[in-house]
DNA sequence: CCAAAAGTGTTCGCTCTACACCCATGT
DNA sequence: ACATGGGTGTAGAGCGAACACTTTTGG
């Protein structure tokens, strides 16, 4: 039997991914495509985010992992919601009001937003129905509803906090160079960071661990290959309360 | 005309307040009460957040303030949404069905949450209609709904947006003195703060500002007075990338 | 041998931390 | 005079910031 959604309120997920080739902090979004049934003339084509309709019978974390798993296959990552959406005008630009209508979903509805840090290498897009495609945040397309709001505020939270955790190693793979964590950064800070500085304060952390690998394929110096060890850094973890206002 | 109620959507407020006198960090409860019709047995009695239904034509924002006003008659505080809590069995104990029943709202209802810091000198629950009390964080009475948790997490997100921008002073007075500052953050933070460093740290803040007065009627030697400016803050302000991961 | 990116050290200044006693006031 | 909490100084360690050249590799 199938499962019933609630009309009104629905997730939305950001689903962050890292490529490391154009050091490009990208988004996965995808297209929303209607055409005029008399005149074939195209009435919405954009982008929006991965989201669906919560489910009379689960939580809004199992709600979000639901649609991530829906649009890339994937299960277990990194997931945060960070904020709710609800203002009364959030979906009534007149495209909006176009797709609202087609779809037959409720203009009032609140969405609780998430995000989601992948590892690109980990999904597969060719084989994906829904036309969800990366897009770097630095050059987005247009985007429906109020999603370019809720990308820009999954960013900022994002920011914030890549800054006390050790999350950005959910977008790379399980080996990495330390300049990709630099670069990885750099993406999401918006900001230039010394190399020296940088370098220096990874690899002195134990719960980066160096590995008996190198690059390989690479046309020029290979690179000394890290992982990040989860165990190690919960174990050492400690919380600490300085003030800095 | 009366707006409408969007039956399934609820604002909740964790309002806090401190105590410069017991030194206690406070929450704003209301009363749950509820007899018999029958037997006038008591079939609820506890406290639960201040909160409400989502009107069709507010934003979240707008609504959230909305409460607060209703229970204290502060507008213009500080607030910040935290998290949306939406779990199928959010409001399923006994009481919480009971209730539900007579109040007939949907128990599948998502709640926004949100938390404001107000001053407790501003408001006076003498001439308040709806039994509001304060309760301090360390002894809270048997609460309803899950609004203990939503009360936990609202603290856990306080503890940390307070170590990164001033907004403890939005829990003081006006005119506080620097120990006033010390035992809030040893109260939101739960720890032990060394006087003369915190002491050294605050005075040297150019937004902090010595005031040309000290303590009155205090039965020992009167402290010094400062001011929190607003003004300076945001013009000394600037971002700090500092990664401590 | 050339291009490209990897990797490497040092100095300076600031801030955090730890720590114990005297002082001013009201009663 | 006394009780109460307000207020004060210093030294050591660790960390962040600034800064430019050499090395290694593949092509």
């Amino acid at each position: 039997m199938k499962p019933k959604k609630i009309p009104n309120i629905s997730v939305d997920c950001v689903v962050f991914g890292f490529d490391t080739t154009t050091k490009s902090l990208n988004v996965l979004l995808i297209n929303r495509y209607l055409e005029s049934k008399d005149s074939n003339d195209i009435l919405v084509d954009d982008y929006v985010l991965t989201g669906y309709h919560v489910y009379e019978d689960e939580t809004l974390d199992e709600s979000a992992s639901r649609v991530l798993k829906e649009f890339t296959g994937l299960t277990n990552q990194y997931k945060k919601q960070f904020k709710a959406f609800g203002n009364p005008d959030r979906l009534t630009n007149p495209k909006d009001l176009v797709w609202i209508k087609s779809e037959a979903f409720n203009s009032r509805t609140i969405t609780i937003a998430y995000y989601f840090l992948i590892n690109t290498e980990d999904i597969d897009l060719e084989n994906n129905t829904h036309y969800a495609k990366w897009f770097p945040l630095k050059q987005l397309p247009e985007i429906g509803f109020d999603h370019k709001e809720i990308i820009k505020e999954a960013h900022e939270d994002l920011k914030v906090k890549c800054l006390s955790e050790p999350i950005v190693f959910e977008l790379l793979p399980d080996k990495f160079t330390i300049n990709d964590v630099q670069d990885l950064y750099e993406s999401i800070l918006e900001i230039k960071i010394d190399n020296r500085n940088f370098r220096r304060k990874l690899i002195n952390k134990k719960y980066i661990v160096p590995l008996n690998e190198k690059q390989v394929g690479v046309s020029k110096k290979p690179a000394q290959l890290y992982m990040f060890s989860k165990d190690v850094y919960e174990k050492i973890y400690q919380k600490n309360y300085l003030i800095s206002i």
